[in-house]
DNA sequence: TATAATTAGACGACTGGTCAACTATTAAAA
DNA sequence: TTTTAATAGTTGACCAGTCGTCTAATTATA
């Protein structure tokens, strides 16, 4: 195992750790001690694989989306399935994690960080708006061959319904925080079903 | 003038300033220290006027709610409109307000604190919850005459087409920030025109 | 022995909050 | 009308603790 391997992986083990934090608590709430006790290292070595504070938020939302993202894109792209039956596969795939994995407090860390901090970190902003467009791309993809099918309505362009169901998504977690409760994504799912994709 | 009511002033004067700050930067981001500089008044004072800075979050909110929920209201409820128009005025008026005087940056402040606190603050959360069912009951009612007018879709019950808008509009304000510009809430407006309120 | 990896502890600045001393205002007593 | 006592409002120094960051020293590896 050569030493920059070793280095990354304890890296990679800092910020699975730490990553949980600034999810739960946000940017400002979630300090360097806090990451340190809870990943069991000295505090001065989280300087030795981070170069701040700033840095490790930006490499932990590149984890994020690594890890969280992967899954999601995997039930997109499911080709047993047609166009229109993968995109509602991949919108309860992703409110299944909120309702059961974060039982309805945690929302998504790039949101939460992209509310946060997005007026007054323009690094952390650019980073998350990276990762939206990305996401973006593949939903628009699937949804205009759902379109080109005429599986879905056409009565909007799928650009504007993409970035409308995305968010939709967005603030019905801001809901269910608020609520502490399921319920806001529920109804998303339904009324997406009902009116959107019909 | 009574003392109170001098005290009530000065206190609101302090919230008037400080709420800015909170609004924009969020609950940690913004300092006891922040909020007396920004409003010119020694450290002590603060505490004289607020229990915390808990206390002065939960006044703020209050102070948000009554300042910027005021005007909406009437728009919302304008008898010179029939009800599916109230409800387009009172989505474009909010939507105006986003664009033009916070420039695509602060989005909702009840939003943000929401985001920010609510896992982690309950006193917040619930603050928030209790203005968002007050808002929500006032637009169901219009949205409930418009539906027995026949005037939107009745192919979703007014609450979860109520709770649905709301959601978006939440949305579009974190993808606004993220973005930094005002299409996401171009968008909004023009899709619940077409398929939502149609 | 030379180099790289790791770390303890200290840095100055700042955190939310307290407090005793102070002045300004008010109302009752003389 | 003046004096007095009580209260309301104001103040900055100060607390113990924490913040993000850095460096000098140590330990492990080659």
């Amino acid at each position: 195992m050569s030493k920059t391997l070793k280095h990354d992986l304890k890296a990679d083990a800092i910020l699975n750790t730490g990553m949980e934090l600034m999810w739960s608590r946000g940017y400002n709430a979630t300090s360097v001690n806090d990451i340190v006790k809870a990943a069991g290292i000295p505090k001065g070595s989280f300087y030795f694989y981070f170069d701040s504070k700033e840095d490790f938020a930006l490499k932990a939302i590149d984890m994020y989306f690594e890890n969280h993202f992967g899954p999601a894109m995997k039930v997109l792209n499911d080709e047993n399935f047609s166009p229109k039956e993968r995109l509602l596969n991949f919108y309860e795939f992703r409110a299944n994690i909120l309702r059961e994995e974060l039982h309805c407090k945690m929302g998504c860390m790039c949101c939460n960080l992209a509310n946060e901090m997005a007026e007054h970190n323009e690094e952390i902003r650019k980073s998350v708006a990276l990762k939206s467009s990305i996401v973006r791309g593949h939903i628009l993809k699937v949804m205009i061959e759902a379109q080109e099918n005429n599986e879905i309505n056409k009565m909007v362009d799928a650009e504007h319904l993409t970035d409308f169901i995305e968010d939709v998504g967005k603030g019905a977690m801001i809901t269910m925080k608020e609520m502490n409760s399921s319920q806001p994504i529920d109804n998303t799912i339904t009324i997406i079903k009902t009116l959107l994709l019909r």
